[in-house]
DNA sequence: ATGAAAGCGCTAACAG
DNA sequence: CTGTTAGCGCTTTCAT
């Protein structure tokens, strides 16, 4: 800016106004100024801009996985809000790592990003409370923090979701209905646990133990537990999964089991295959339709949208008491639901 | 820092060094120091460190989009390098727009990224000249750039794969097959199409214009697209599709079409469904495996950590020639190029 | 082992 | 309309 400066014959703080477009700069003035810094090829120090002014106008994200599809359609609509903001974002993966989570945001902290959305791995925020003092604003997505400072969240309405889900199987005449969850460390998947039990409840059914499993999303361990309650004496007709991983690894046990129809299909002739149970799960998917699953979707976009609304607006002075925001579920029945014994 | 070292009874220089574990502090005078922080709450603001010393520690990433499960792999896998070397990274969507990768690239550059990866919307990259020149590093991932600087470039050997995918397709016997394809302007699409016609053109079948069709991959065109196809006089018994979502889209055309058999699947009696045409697809799905479609699979998350590590060397001094490097591709065989009358 | 001074590139506040 | 001065928070350089 200097060297503009000086090709220009102006002083430093001309270059500045013209830079910024600001008013009360003379028509030739200014365009001498432009045509130094085109010739020099000048462009401003967003950092050093930053540093003077006191806000950094980026934003830090740090979700699960950037990778997961859930995830990264809240990312986008993160993204879009911030960039209609004139905001650049961080975006980081805690990989369900506590310590990576609390990491990532003290890095973006540290570069003095003006907010953070936190899809929270840990359970202990506290490590929040000073950057949230010293005016970093923080929305939680997906699940609430555990302790620490009092800050907006977005959720979904996960155990109303579930409930649907599950009356959805009741409806159709199951009776014995499997809950296949995420780990019970994770607040999601104890609310759609919950939301089971509900369903159960309300229907009068009793609550069998040997009907739920919880743990990691991986294919080994759904195999083995939906393999394990599938070959039991009084196996359920009907399976509600826990999330989006758990619903595609059930469908992946189930083209293993070879006595088993495809899904959504129904031999014509010859030997009658055993029927499939019957499968609802939580959390659409990319293809559930044209495999025909019965889902309870959520709105991750809606999510990354409202999440960075509701930053913005804190952005912008809003000093109300936190505020909590559930979004809705919905059942988009394609017919998984009904079949089985139970129908 | 001036408070702290106010509160320690030191001079500014000593905080420093202490916060960056800098040698020769005595350790009681560093303890006194570390007790001032934590009561103070201090964190070392990154944004003017990075000011001072020229570098910002953070990269910028533009890709497509980030909610696109071929980019979010690639974009995981940058994150994952950069984390490694204690970088963070900006993430950014240009939705295939010129514009919007140009403004996000030069926001990037304007806070003094030490480094960019893209995937160029654009075809003139000139506007990255003066950046580079001003010493940002730049690596070009699964495009290359237009006009502009001379860059490392990472892809995918798009022809090859492409053509393998479309002589799994001859092996089995078929010799009309149509190639649905990205819009012409992509690079990936025109690069796929060429190993289309290599293959072709090595087994002495004829390139017949009506049986390619290139455009958007919205449902919509993809639809015409296939049914006009199909409904030829002499219809492709064999469909090659040039992208996931093109695949995705030709599938539920697919399921649209009543008179087909669903993927995968033959009736077991009854009157015999019209059979559906074979299909390969260019890049690999999620749950591909259990609709058993052939694919020419790509290497997204090797895309990454190729354009991120080759970016890194740059950043830590190496400054030979650009380099072009191409990922291989491999044919994941399903079964789907094996069926209708081809085979 | 510790400190003082200068300055990274910019903008806010106040002149002229 | 234009310029001067100070300082954002830190590190570099050079003294002590």
């Amino acid at each position: 800016m200097n060297d503009v400066a000086a090709a220009a014959g102006v002083a430093l703080k001309t270059v500045s106004r013209v830079v910024n477009n600001e008013p009360g700069v003379n028509t030739a003035t200014a365009e001498r100024v432009q045509a130094a810094i085109d010739r020099l090829g000048y462009r401003r120090n967003d950092g050093a801009r930053t540093l003077r002014q006191g806000r950094t106008s980026s934003i830090g994200l740090v979700i699960e996985d950037v990778a997961d599809p859930f995830y990264s359609g809240l990312s986008r609509a993160v993204e879009d809000v911030a960039l209609g903001h004139d905001y650049l974002v961080f975006t980081g993966s805690s990989g369900e790592s506590p310590t990576r989570e609390r990491d990532l945001v003290l890095a973006f902290c540290a570069r003095r990003v003006d907010g953070l959305i936190i899809v929270p791995a840990g359970e202990d925020h506290e490590y929040l409370t000073p950057e949230v003092d010293a005016g970093i604003a923080a929305v939680f997505a997906d699940r609430p923090p555990g302790a620490g400072p009092e800050t907006d969240i977005v959720l979904c309405d996960n155990s109303s979701g579930s409930r649907a889900g599950v009356e959805h199987l009741i409806a159709h005449g199951h009776r014995r209905i499997a809950f296949l969850g995420d780990s019970p460390a994770i607040f999601t998947a104890q609310e759609r646990l919950r939301g089971y039990r509900q369903a159960l409840a309300a229907a009068g059914l009793p609550y069998e133990e040997r009907l739920v499993a919880m743990g990691p999303g991986d294919q080994a361990r759904v195999q083995a537990d939906v393999e394990r309650m599938l070959s039991s004496p009084e196996p359920p007709t009907a399976l509600f999964t826990g999330n989006g991983r758990m619903t595609v690894a059930t469908l992946r046990v189930f083209a293993s089991l070879a006595s088993f129809a495809p899904p959504g299909v129904r031999h014509g002739g010859g030997a009658e295959p055993m029927e499939r149970p019957a499968l609802v799960g939580f959390d659409d998917f990319e293809l559930a339709d044209l495999l025909k699953i019965t889902v309870v979707a959520q709105d991750p976009v809606g999510l990354g949208r409202t999440a960075a609304e509701l930053l913005f607006q804190r952005l912008s002075g809003d000093d109300g008491p936190p505020r909590r925001v559930e979004l809705p579920t919905r059942l988009v029945d394609r017919g998984s639901g009904e079949v089985g014994p139970g129908s």
